[in-house]
This record gives structure tokens, sequence and C-alpha cells, in this order.
DNA sequence: AGTAAAATATGATATTTGTCATACAATTTG
DNA sequence: CAAATTGTATGACAAATATCATATTTTACT
């Protein structure tokens, strides 16, 4: 079982401010395991004992909303965690996260976490500031949905999927979502979306390959939004 | 100048922690003051160098938006906080904060709070349970705006509000903004605000008298959501 | 490999919502 | 108090988006 001390979460979470001590604690008492693409990490309304370190692959925040559409609230990849609001508001989970690719994670138990809130002032203003970014990208989300068109919303996720998660060697977009969860991401119907596709790709703004997705004109992509 | 100790902001927010000696401290730093109906307490991009105490009024949270319309992103009252985002994430505000009607207000500056985060471990989860709420609200918001009609978010718009701000002797909700305010809460058009409180009230299900809105039938209110 | 199932694509149409124009009411200002 | 400004209301129309139907393509499965 690996110490730790080399992962990833290391560098990218909370989890920095730990020292080596804690780290050992923490290796411990953790549970290692994959996760497959399209499997379930915890569900909404779940009781959460812990939180989960992504050590690879992507996963969807999301809530199912009355009219039966999935809303993806977030997309979170290798470095972070996930389940920190749950823990720390103690309620259970108001997403659900599912794997959108394959994924290692680790679970850590509550005790550990809430103790480390206890005894190590760093790592508690490093949750916060990564909660406090979640909302900062909450808000301007909602500001987005609200007052922008369903293209403009389009454009701006292609290009946030660009930065947040790079490109493949033949220029693709890294991460493969389906239509659906595009639409999920954006707040609109699936056919929109896919139309919406379709009209980007007639205007040579991306080609589309499958589930590949191809950005081949940033500038009017961002000329749009 | 007051003591801090009976302030209502100690009942309902991170302040509670706070021991007496604590509230000593900011009590001797703190400048009060008062914003009238209308006046702003810090516009979008401005750096913060403190956070702000509520003691009376209540202000809205709004972030422009590129088409020229403001998005309220949250509704603050007295008891809460203001700024606690901005000043954890070392970062300018993303929102601007403008009185909705005459408020009272305590500033206390930065480093007096970032001391209580060192030194104050129940302090720092406070706040981050606080900032915790903030983001499940936000994440439920998002899910209304992607997945809601316009119809639908007047609606809870309107019971949320009757909730949160309570109603006067004569039925009405107590909190009374502005028809283009209420639009930017829902996110949608002025006119399109309008004319579905019309729609409401020959509907019956609430009563318009000027500014003032009284629900006279939360049912059916409930029922379209 | 061949079949079933799921995902993608596109057309036709209905519905929702935004925009522009204009009228009226309420509030502010000098 | 009158004039001017701002907020509210409503109609007509345009634009955006959702829904339903159906075809085509891709993927999953034995």
């Amino acid at each position: 079982m690996g110490k730790c001390e080399q992962c990833i979460v290391r560098e990218f979470s909370a989890i920095k401010a730990l020292n080596k001590d804690e780290l050992l604690k923490i290796a411990d008492c953790k549970t290692s395991y994959t996760v497959k693409k399209g499997e379930t990490i915890f569900d909404e309304g779940d009781a959460l004992n812990g939180i989960y370190c992504i050590k690879d692959g992507i996963c969807k925040l999301s809530k199912l909303s009355d009219n039966g559409k999935d809303q993806i609230v977030k997309l979170v990849k290798k470095g972070e965690l996930l389940g920190q609001r749950s823990l720390i508001s103690e309620e259970s989970t108001n997403l659900s996260a599912v794997a959108v690719e394959d994924m290692q994670v680790c679970f850590i138990p509550k005790q550990e976490i809430l103790q480390f809130f206890n005894e190590n002032n760093q790592f508690s203003l490093n949750m916060m500031k990564s909660v406090c970014g979640d909302l900062k990208d909450a808000d301007d989300n909602m500001v987005n949905l609200a007052q922008k068109t369903v293209k403009q919303r389009l454009a701006e996720t292609l290009l946030k999927l660009e930065s947040d998660f790079g490109i493949q060697e033949d220029g693709s977009l890294k991460i493969q979502l389906s239509r659906e969860e595009i639409a999920g991401m954006i707040g609109t119907a699936t056919e929109s979306c896919i139309r919406l596709l379709s009209e980007f790709n007639k205007e040579g703004w991306i080609s589309l390959q499958g589930k590949k997705i191809t950005i081949t004109n940033k500038k009017e992509l961002q000329r749009i939004i």
C-alpha cells in the first residue's frame, strides 16, 4: 500500500498541508480502489463517512432535477478531493459523483480528517480556500446559466474543457463526454446540444469525429461568448 | 461604541465562536456605519481589507453579466457576514454588495480575522460551514436556473422570500424588491418577470399593491414548482 | 460477426422567453 | 406643485429553445 507521500493529491489539494506523520496516519487507514467509467462513487442523499482522494481519472458531480435531467455541477479531476462539503456541513451529500472515465480513488474516514481540522490550521485554511474556489466557480456558473444563451454556454464550456483537461496528440479534447453530459453541463436539452455542436462544426469552429471534439477556431468561440 | 457581546451577528455567524477577549479585540478595531438603501458596500473587483458584519438590514450580492444585466447571487440579512470568500481566497471580490434596505454594518479589518483563523479552531470550522452552506445553495440555484422554467423559478423565489424574510402584519412580504431585482434573482428579463407576476395575480396566487406582494395561495405556487 | 441497444443526428413544430414599443403610474427633484 | 425621471404594465412580434418523431450511426454483448 502506498505511503501517500508521492501521491498527486498531495500536490493539488488541502492534503499538501499534512506532514509526514500525518500522511502515514492516513496511509494507514485509507482504502484504495478503482472505479470504472459510469460507476457511482456516491449518490445524492448518501451519508458520507469520509472524503475521497482522486488519484486518477475524472468524475462528474451532478444533481437530478425534478424534470428528470441530471445537471452537472462540477467535473473533478485527479489531484482533487471529493466529499468535503458534506463532511464539513455534517450533512448527507447533495450531489452524486459518477466516474466519467476509469478512476483510482482512496477513501479516508471522517475521523481522521476531523482530527486534522483540529490540529492542523494550515490544513483547515487550505480546505477553506478550496471550498471558496468552488463557491466562486458556482457563482460564475450561475450568472452564465441565468444570463447567457445556450450557444454561448456551449462555446464557453468547450473552451473550458480544453483548458482544464487538455488535448490529445491529435488535437482533440482529452476529456470525452457524451452529448447528454455536455447538455447536462450547459443546462439544455440533449437535442439542442447536438444541434449546436453540428452548427459549430459546419461553421468550422470545431470538428467532430464520434465522441472526439477538436476545437479548430478558438478565436471565434471566444468571440461569441 | 458597542462591545459586540450583544450583537445579533454573534448569534448567527461564525463570530459566535469568539470568546469575550476576542470580542473585545474586534470591538476595539471595528468601524460601525450605516448604509442607505441603494448604496454600495463594495463593488465587483474591489480588494476587501476585511469583512462586514450585518447588524441590520439586507443587501444583495450580485454580478454584472456581459449583457449588462445584474444577476443576484444571494441576499444577505442581519446576523450574517459579508466578504469572507474574498478574504479567505485572498482575491478581489467577484461580487458587488448593494443595500436593499437601510443597513447598519460593522467593518472588521483583515488582520484580526486572519489571526482568529490561526488561533481559534472553532471559528475556522464555523466559517467553513458557512461557506459550505453558501456552496450548497449555489449548487441548488444552478440546477434551478438550468432546469426549471421562469415561471417555476419565480414561484420558488416568492416562497423563499417569504420563508427567509417573513411577512408584515398585512401579510405581504417583508422584503421589498423592485421587479428588476426579482428578475435579477430568477435570471430573466424584467418584462417577463412583470408579466408573470401579473399572471400569478390574475390566477389568484398572489396579490399586488405597488411594491407589496402578498402570497395568497401557497399551495398552488408549490404545485407548479 | 451479428444483433440488440444506446447514442447521435436532423426535421417539423410548439412553447417559452426576449425585445421593442408604448402607455401609464409612482416617485423624485427643483 | 409641476416637470422630469424612474418603475410598472401590456401588446406585438421575433428569437431561442424544447419536444416529438424518426433516421442513422456507434457501441455493447453473446
